[in-house]
DNA sequence: CGTCCACGTCTAC
DNA sequence: TAGACCTGGACGG
């Protein structure tokens, strides 16, 4: 299945053989074939839920263990985020997550000079924390100067001769940084890391209005469910098979405040379990072993231990964490409009209250009447996926748009070799993106075929 | 070409 | 409880 991958994104690993061998030092645990697919897979990190803003620290800790970086951090023109008021000659950057925010640190290194000292940014002894959140499209990357990627709106220089660049990269810019940062205050405690915490934190706070809404929009609420989003309510509440709108408090009252879940086995069950399906879903038992608020801690560990390949239906190998999903996205799942406007994917009963206006997403604004049966099945338009590579050619220009006319210089360093390599990057997502409502009997092409094993998997239940 | 949709917050009626 | 904030891919005409 590596190799596999590994041969399906060619172009990819070459792409990305330069990097690995300038920084292979920094992961001397993982060897050849290893350490070049952890490469890819940590690089298609683009995605904001809590497994993937831990696994953007993970990424950011091994890309810049040992490496040293200088000057100024850069900001994009086009950003709206603070400057960052940070220069120093030498310093390191280490990462660590909490939910769904990256906190990067700035370490100024001990610079012998005695008398010496740094006159141009005058906190060169200063460390400095800036907190990130990740919005819809948020990553961190770490390449050379010339493959800066698009949207790379922050942006960290290495010292050394040819420059190497840490960048936080994010295409909407919905996500946000501040300078000298703390984990956001009205944030609880970390699903993953503070479990814990978290879990006290739910079950003693279940008075709380905020539990009067439905368990599906409830765990939205990063008041409680720090590190929650869109696929993972899901696929918890799938794995429980709890109505997604039902009462939150409903849902959660009666748990014991203490769950001696040891970390690590569980998580390692689950995973056995994915490698023999065979033998986890005869007998159409899902025996989960958990509650609720184990499973907001277990299930986002599973996307971690998948080892790189977080939500990114358009970057890169998306197949295993495709594989993963259960229910999210997931052909003959249904899915509703919360009452926040957003998909919330479930099976069998929608729960007591579902917003009775919006049924299928289609029915979004449009006072369209069309016949409102109930909680419609994802439709199977049986479209023949064909490899719409036809569009490749398509060479988008990027402007920067308007909004800072006076400085069209959001255009980082993508041009010549950079820009084409972007682009073939591009085109072999458009390739493997196959996502939509496809008939799982109409691709027979390739690069479907993890998915189509999940298919059948859950068809045999 | 246009419309819909997306992994998330934010703030303003 | 709506928009607002954004870019870009998929899909429809």
């Amino acid at each position: 299945m590596l190799y596999k991958l590994a041969t399906r994104k060619h172009i990819f690993v070459e792409i990305y053989i330069a990097d690995i061998c300038t920084c292979s030092k920094q992961a001397p645990f993982l060897l050849g074939s290893d350490f070049l697919l952890w490469h890819i897979l940590i690089c298609s990190i683009k995605m904001p839920e809590g497994p993937e803003l831990h696994l953007a620290s993970l990424y950011v800790n091994k890309m810049c263990d040992g490496v040293v970086f200088s000057g100024p951090v850069i900001k994009s023109e086009v950003s709206k985020n603070p400057e960052v008021a940070f220069t120093c000659d030498s310093f390191r950057i280490t990462a660590t997550s909490r939910g769904k925010e990256v906190k990067l640190t700035l370490t100024p290194m001990k610079s012998d000079d005695d008398g010496k000292r740094r006159s141009k940014g005058g906190q060169a002894d200063q460390h400095m924390d800036i907190v990130f959140r990740f919005g819809m499209s948020g990553y961190f990357r770490f390449t050379s100067e010339d493959e800066v990627p698009k949207h790379a709106h922050l942006r960290f220089y290495t010292k050394e001769k040819p420059r190497r660049v840490l960048s936080f990269v994010d295409t909407r810019r919905f996500g946000s940084w501040q300078p000298n940062g703390t984990w956001q205050p009205d944030r609880g405690p970390c699903i993953m890391f503070e479990y814990k915490s978290f879990r006290e934190n739910v079950l003693s706070h279940l008075s709380d209005r905020a539990f009067d809404r439905p368990i599906c929009e409830v765990l939205l609420n990063q008041k409680y469910f720090n590190g929650i989003g869109n696929y993972l309510r899901a696929e918890i509440l799938y794995r429980l098979n709890i109505p997604p709108f039902v009462c939150a408090r409903d849902a959660l009252e009666g748990l014991e405040l203490e769950d001696e879940f040891e970390d690590g086995k569980p998580v390692k069950d689950e995973i056995t379990d994915t490698k023999t399906p065979e033998r986890a879903k005869k007998k159409g038992m899902k025996r989960e072993a958990g509650d609720v608020l184990r499973l907001c801690h277990t299930v986002p560990l599973e996307v971690v231990s998948l080892g790189g390949k977080g939500y990114d239906p358009e970057k890169m190998d998306y197949s295993a964490f495709e594989a993963w999903l259960r229910c999210y996205y997931v052909d003959g799942m249904k899915s509703v409009r919360d009452h926040n406007g957003r998909t919330m994917w479930f099976k069998g009963d929608p729960g007591p209250m579902a917003p009775k206006d919006s049924k299928s997403p289609k029915t979004k604004k449009r006072a369209k009447k069309d016949d409102d049966h109930d909680y419609t099945e994802k439709k199977k338009v049986a479209k023949t996926m064909k490899e719409s590579t036809t569009k490749k050619r398509v060479v988008k220009k990027e402007t920067p748009k308007k909004e800072k006319p006076t400085h069209p210089k959001e255009v980082v360093s993508k041009r010549g070799k950079a820009e084409k390599t972007q682009e073939e990057t591009q085109q072999s997502e458009t390739k493997s993106s196959a996502r939509k409502k496809k008939n799982s009997s109409v691709e027979a092409a390739a690069g479907r075929e993890r998915r189509s094993g999940r298919v059948t998997r859950k068809n045999s239940k």
